[in-house]
DNA sequence: CCAGGCAATAGCATCGATGCTATTGCCTGG
DNA sequence: CCAGGCAATAGCATCGATGCTATTGCCTGG
């Protein structure tokens, strides 16, 4: 079957296309980011609703929030963290490939 | 003088005021990371202008995103990461604090 | 079976980040 | 001095996240 070889191919064009792939990143740590706050949520044994009046929101916010349906922000990301009882973490780390060369310059 | 007094006072009071606290974690968060990709935007020798063609953006918004003048979006850190040749990390990192608790319950 | 809580989702208004152009002041190499 | 690059900023349009209400289906304890 050429369909699955077409489908990559076709894939790793588009994730060529500027703009794309970043979108793409974007959308994933969005989904991640829903997944952990939905495992701490529940670990603590809270309701969407408690969460939300927690974190100062509507149970609907949460549930769009952990269901990876918007890319939040980073002021919907301290509240959340405060209402979990955590520290929101934001950093620039080193690329993995990047760890041999010492003065890496970026491309471009 | 009762100046510093008053101000830490009224300080404290609108910091406990819903919603403040958070709002203000936010534009610390910013400001800190502006700083962040300021320095490695100059660590690259590179300047406004070239880092925003490489992230898809203006050498305008690249300036107010450093000076911290909004809160920046996860895809605009995306695009700016992967120009400066990082990875974003974002996580709700356990606070300090709370490292003696093994079952803290979150608060209200 | 039935009431009540929970999660998901739609629809809408609003706020704020983003994209863009243009301008200004500063500094530096020539 | 002067041309050119750089950073900061204003002004505006637009896109998208957020806040909110309401609804729906599911599940569970009674």
């Amino acid at each position: 079957m050429a369909d699955r070889a077409d489908w990559n191919d076709l894939r790793e064009r588009r994730m060529a296309e500027p703009g794309v792939a970043e979108a793409y990143d974007a959308a994933r740590l969005a989904f991640e980011l829903g997944q952990e706050v939905r495992h701490l949520r529940e670990r603590s044994g809270w309701s969407q609703s408690q969460l939300a009046r927690a974190a100062g929101m509507t149970q609907s916010a949460v549930a769009r929030f952990e269901a990876g349906g918007t890319v939040p922000t980073l002021t919907v990301l301290e509240r959340l963290a405060r209402a979990l009882d955590r520290k929101l973490e934001v950093k620039f780390a080193p690329r993995a490939d990047a760890a041999c060369s010492a003065r890496h310059l970026p491309r471009r």
